[in-house]
DNA sequence: TTGTATGCGTTATCAT
DNA sequence: ATGATAACGCATACAA
C-alpha cells in the first residue's frame, strides 16, 4: 500500500506537506503541489479511509437501514429501486454506503451503535418499524438521519404522497361510475393508515358508503394473502364492483382468484393496484395503479442527508413529498 | 464516544489490559476480565471500526460489486435476492457490507482501488462485465474475491447451473412432444453462452433441428425486447411450437404479443421462462420455468468468501454450482 | 497477570 | 512556504 510517507520520500518533502498539497491547502506553492500530485498519481496513491475517518471523525460513509423484519426487504421492487438511487446519488456526491443492522456477528448493538461503530456520517432509514425504540433512538440521535415514508419532526424525510395518490385512485374509480369499493390493505403501518384514511375520507367526500366488510386486511407483496381477501369479498351477499389492492404484486393473487371464479377483468370486476411497477404496465389488461417515483425519492433522500452532513449549522429539517402519477390502465370498467 | 481509555480509567487498569480483556486474551485474570467487561457494558462501549481497521489491517467489511451498467442492477429480483442473502449471511458472520464502485465523488478509482480505500477484507462480485480489465484486476488481486455466475480460476465462485437448467427445460418440452423450439436470449454473456450452448447441445442430442431463425437476440429483463422477438417469430413461415424466454419477466412481453395475435397459452403456443421468480408462479397459467436458488447462492458466496478471509493459508479456490429446480407450470401443451 | 511503548495512515497545530 | 509533532482509538510485542 502506498501512503503519504512514500510520496513524501519520493518528493523529498515532509508528510505534512504532502497531506496539505493533496487536500488543496492554500499555503503550498504551486510547483510543489503539482509535483506532489503528479507523484501521487504515478505511484497510484489513494487515501486510506480508515485512517482518515479516525483522524477526522468523518467517514464519507452513510448507513442505509432496511429492517427486513418489517416486510420491506430489499428484494421488493419499490425498495430496491430506492436503494439503487440512494446508492447512485451518494456515490456521485462522494459517499459510500454501508448497511446498518442489529446483531452484527456475535456482538449485539442497536442501529445507533452500529452506525457509530462504522463512523457513519449519516443514515437513511428506508424501511423500518418506526415505532420501535431502536429506530427512535437513532432518529433522535446526533447522527444526521433521513427517513423515507415516515417523518420524525427532528429529521428530514422524503414521503411518497399516499394521501393524494389514494384520493386520485378513488376519484378515478368514482368517475367511472363505481359506488361499491372494497379496500384490501397491507400491514398496519403509517403508510397504510394514510392510504386507508385517504380512501375513507375521499369516499365520504363523494358520498360513497364504505361497509366494514369491504375493508380487508392482507399483507404487502403477498399475492396469496390478497387472493384470500379477494375470495372473502366474492363471498359477500353484495359484492363490490371494484377492488383496491395493497400493491401491484398483491393484485396478482387477486387476479388468480377472480379467474377461478370465472370473472373477467374489468368486465365482471374492476381492480386497481398501487406502486406502478413496470410489471403492472406489461400485464394485459394494463393495471390501473398509482406510480410512486422511487428513483426520485432515493436520490432526494441522499441529497437531503448529505446537505445536512455538510452544512450542520444552517440545516433545518425538511419534509419533501414525492408526487406520483395515476397510471390509467384498463382494469376499471366504465359503468357510469 | 466512550473508548477503551474511559474503561481503563473507570477500572483503574491500563488500556492494554482493557483491550486484552475485551478480546478474550487468555492472560487476563477471570475477575479483572469480568469487571472490565461489565464496566464496558455499563458505559455503553463499542469498538471503533476505523481504529481497529487501521491497526489490524482487517475491517470486517466486505465489498459487494454490482456494476449496474451491465444490466444486472440491484432492482432485478434475481440480483436483489442474492444481495439480500449475501447481506444476511455476512452479518451473521460478523461482517458489514459496502458497495464497491468506480468514481466515488470526484476522485476516480477503479474497483480494486476502491476496495483498498475501504480496507475491504474481501469482495463479492455479483454482477459485472467479467471481461472488463477493472474486474480482472480485482479478481487477480490479493484481495479475496468470490464471483457469482462466472469463474476465474484464481477465485472461488458460485455458479447457477445454467447448463443443467436449460437441459432440463429442453428435455421437458421435448417429452411433451415439441420439436420446433425457438430460443430468445439475453445479451451475450457467459451465462447466455452457457444456456445457448446447452440448448443447442440438448436439441442435437434429441435430434431436434434448430433453424437459425429460431434463435433471436433480446435483452434480459426487458419485456419489450422479448415482445419484439416474439413478433418476429410469429411472422415466420413455419412458426415454432414453443418459445424459450430469457427470463420470467421477459416472458411477459411475449405474453402480450401472443395475446395481440389472438394466440392463447399453451393451446396455440407453448412457452417457458427462466429464473422461477415468485411472480411466475402466481400467473395463470403458471409459467413453466427453471428456478435459480438466489438465496442459497448469496449465502454460499458469503460463506466461501469469509472462509477464505479467515483461513488464507489453507484456502483453495472452490467452484460451487447451485442446483436449481424445474417448475412445471402449465404453459407447455402436450402435443405428443 | 498486568503494564509500557509503539505504530497503523492521516490531519491539524504550531513552529520555523 | 514548509516541517516537526501530536493525536485519533486500538492491538500487540515485550517488559515487569
Amino acid at each position: 500500500m502506498v501512503t503519504i510517507t512514500d510520496i513524501a520520500k519520493a518528493c523529498g518533502v515532509s508528510r505534512a506537506t504532502v497531506s496539505k498539497a493533496l487536500n488543496g491547502a492554500p499555503d503550498i506553492s504551486r510547483e510543489t503541489a503539482d509535483r506532489i500530485r503528479k507523484t501521487a498519481a504515478d505511484l497510484g496513491y489513494h487515501p486510506n479511509a480508515a485512517a482518515r475517518a479516525l483522524k477526522m471523525g468523518r467517514s464519507y460513509n452513510i448507513g442505509v437501514l432496511f429492517s427486513d423484519a418489517t416486510g420491506g426487504g430489499i428484494s421488493h421492487e419499490y425498495f430496491s429501486r430506492i436503494l439503487e438511487s440512494v446508492k447512485a446519488e451518494s456515490e456521485r456526491l462522494g459517499y459510500d454506503i454501508t448497511f446498518i443492522s442489529q446483531n452484527i456477528g456475535r456482538m449485539s448493538m442497536d442501529y445507533y451503535e452500529h452506525a457509530k461503530y462504522r463512523s457513519c456520517d449519516g443514515v437513511v432509514i428506508a424501511s423500518a418499524d418506526f415505532t420501535a425504540p431502536e429506530i427512535r433512538r437513532l432518529a433522535a440521535s446526533e447522527i444526521p438521519t433521513v427517513t423515507l415514508d415516515y417523518s420524525f419532526d427532528s429529521c428530514s424525510s422524503v414521503i411518497s404522497d399516499n394521501i393524494r395518490g389514494m384520493e386520485a385512485l378513488v376519484r378515478f374509480v368514482h368517475a367511472k361510475g363505481h359506488r361499491r369499493l372494497a379496500f384490501i390493505h397491507g400491514e398496519i403501518t403509517s403508510v397504510t393508515q394514510k392510504r386507508l384514511a385517504s380512501f375513507r375520507r375521499t369516499c365520504a367526500a363523494l358520498d360513497i358508503p364504505v361497509p366494514g366488510e369491504y375493508i380487508r386486511p392482507a399483507v404487502y407483496h403477498d399475492p396469496r394473502a390478497s387472493g384470500l381477501a379477494t375470495r372473502e369479498l366474492l363471498a359477500l351477499a353484495e359484492r363490490p364492483t371494484c377492488i383496491f389492492y395493497p400493491d401491484d404484486l398483491s393484485f396478482l393473487g387477486g387476479m388468480t382468484e377472480l379467474e377461478k371464479h370465472g370473472l373477467s377483468i374489468p368486465k365482471d370486476m374492476s381492480v386497481v393496484g398501487y406502486d406502478g411497477i413496470p410489471l403492472s404496465q406489461v400485464l394485459r389488461p394494463r393495471l390501473t395503479t398509482y406510480r410512486q417515483d422511487a428513483e426520485q425519492m432515493g436520490s432526494e433522500a441522499a441529497r437531503l442527508l448529505i446537505e445536512q452532513i455538510e452544512n450542520p449549522d444552517t440545516w433545518l429539517p425538511r419534509q419533501i413529498t414525492a408526487e406520483g402519477q395515476l397510471l390509467e390502465g384498463s382494469t376499471v370498467s366504465d359503468i357510469g
